[in-house]
DNA sequence: TATATTTGCTTAAACGTTTAAGCAAATATA
DNA sequence: TATATTTGCTTAAACGTTTAAGCAAATATA
């Protein structure tokens, strides 16, 4: 019952008595193949339930139709956003991705590439995880000529396309709204200097207390991975202080749920004695108690313009010289109940 | 000095003036060639730095040594641990997966099952959207041959392997644990009752009521759609019964977490007034207040298993007649604040 | 009516790999 | 020493598709 041989394009051509070229390219919509012969054509695929195989046309053409994505988790919000997001656009155009995680170790990112290269991809989109800082891997996509665009965690010196938000503007709006709200002393619990996207949200902090005019305090500004664990660890460091800070900013959404922990354990009114402010805006954010204000990062835009971005090196064709062209997306401040201290 | 053209068994022939065929079986280690061409093929292949074309030897061993994985959504510590571990397993066999996402859409789970096939991918892997009744789509998978693995959310009519936990039990388990406790108006917020494991759930309720002597009561069994809406939804109509239940039990952790908020808005202690136990253990359970009691699905096992159950499936080649393969998994309840009324 | 162009196909080769069949040289066996 | 077997390769074809080149018939143009 099942097994039947599979039916290819030669199958057709013998039904009809004509050659499977003129078949390949009845189905393509050739000018040069009459009409009568196209709709019969496509009735007997039909019949026969022909499916083409991509492997054959794939070979023959050089191009796989697959691009591979490269993400530290799926199980985040805003990376299973963006993932829906490129496969919408791409699946529109005739593309199919392929969904790789590396778990944010840089052992696995380069075992994710290879895999990538070894399938054939026409295209990588990428972030990076948080180890990576050697990019040897990533020029070995670029010296294959395969396109590279990455989002959310690049690099510059890469020289290849990259779609974020304006983390350093993303500080400023929320140094301005905690000082908005009357805090004075906002500390930092910042991620990774080395990593673009967090150097620039410390960065935009540091700048944002200038133009406010506050104080800048080292003992505030705090690196960390941004885990759950790190934020409890980092909040615990901050309340230790002689000085407690009356705001935390932590450049992510786990981060700020560990100094939410720390804070209510230690009975710390949120916002009135200590407010709170995450990143990323992960759906947990919305469920906690008190709910914690957090930074929207367009997923779906990011997601749809890395897709439109690689459609675009695919049209041109695989010659064409790669150029750092940045996208930057404005973010969004969600006011939630951690920093809101007048309804409070 | 990118786009070199690319390296092929022929180059590698060529620098050794043997035939493509000869580095072919050299490189796959082939007993009839002799060591010495094996270690010149090898070094040369490293040389050159030559990248085998897996849509060339897919094309003509008629397998392309990828796996398909459809799972209802990414963004789900289930789902997402499921799929790392089945990529965990299938990598060492040189398998490589490609993920998709119904996103809880019947249609979109169709568009799956047809980009897979057409991917001429050699097993699907797949967890059914909620929508799903109509099975015609993996008739569809079987009739081509393909080793066809469910998870999770699975259907018995479809004669295919399937892998999941006991949801029967976890029923048993969670009522048994709510009795202990001192609970005797025990409320089930239930899933979907054409799914089955949902289905499940709901006799195993039914039947631990009974096997507890409590009565069963048709006001305290409703059936959700388990998100976090319906989740408030469904803990308000419980809220306004003449005699309220002490105990919710909702078949998913986005449901309890709904039931979870309204309990509090309408200060309701959690667990004195009403115990609360929720199912799938997310990550969330454990960081909300107070933290949710919950059951662990062995996401790391479910997944080893599938794709081990696809490699047995790939190993027998393409014609082996799939039969029912039943894996139920013992599944282990984790308590926490929300049902732990001697502690609080 | 004679030549040029267009239409609608066919032929043949190619993409890069694998593998069945075959063959000469080397080695083993009688 | 003569035959059988093993070793180590080569040759040729194939996987299913696409596409350049070509060619006959139909149609258009002079």
């Amino acid at each position: 019952m099942t097994n039947k041989k599979r039916i290819t394009i030669k199958d057709i051509a013998n039904v009809l008595k004509i050659s499977p070229a003129a078949v390949s390219k009845a189905l393509h919509d050739d000018s040069r193949i009459s009409k009568e012969t196209k709709l019969a054509v496509k009735k007997v695929a039909k019949e026969l339930n022909y499916q083409p195989n991509l492997l054959a046309s794939a070979l023959r053409k050089g191009k796989s139709n697959l691009v591979g994505v490269i993400v530290p988790k799926t199980n985040s919000n805003f990376f299973s956003s963006v993932i829906q997001h490129i496969e919408e656009v791409l699946n529109k155009e005739g593309y199919h991705i392929i969904i790789t995680q590396s778990n944010e170790s840089y052992k696995k990112e380069c075992d994710n590439i290879d895999t990538l290269l070894f399938t054939q991809v026409d295209g990588i989109i990428a972030s990076m995880a948080n180890e990576t800082i050697d990019l040897s891997y990533y020029e070995k996509i670029k010296s294959k000529g395969i396109p590279l665009i990455l989002f959310d965690r690049g690099e510059n010196n890469l020289n290849v396309d990259y779609i974020g938000i304006d983390d350093y503007r993303s500080s400023h709006i929320i140094v301005e709204h905690l000082v908005e709200q009357g805090c004075q002393r906002i500390a930092h619990i910042g991620g990774y200097k080395h990593t673009r996207i967090f150097n620039n949200r410390i960065r935009g902090y540091v700048d944002a207390l200038k133009k406010h005019k506050l104080p800048l305090n080292k003992e505030l500004l705090i690196e960390s991975n941004l885990t759950l664990q790190d934020g409890r660890k980092k909040m615990k460091q901050l309340l230790e202080l002689k000085k407690r800070p009356d705001a935390v900013y932590a450049a992510g959404d786990y981060a700020a749920l560990g100094a939410l922990q720390v804070l209510q354990e230690n009975h710390i009114n949120i916002p009135n004695d200590i407010a709170l402010v995450g990143f990323g805006n992960e759906p947990f954010t919305a469920l906690v108690t008190p709910t914690i204000t957090s930074i929207e990062q367009h997923s779906s835009e990011i997601g749809k313009q890395a897709a439109t971005i690689f459609l675009e090196y695919a049209v041109k064709g695989n010659f064409v010289k790669q150029t750092l062209n940045k996208t930057i997306l404005d973010a969004a401040l969600i006011v939630r109940d951690s920093s809101n201290i007048k309804n409070s």
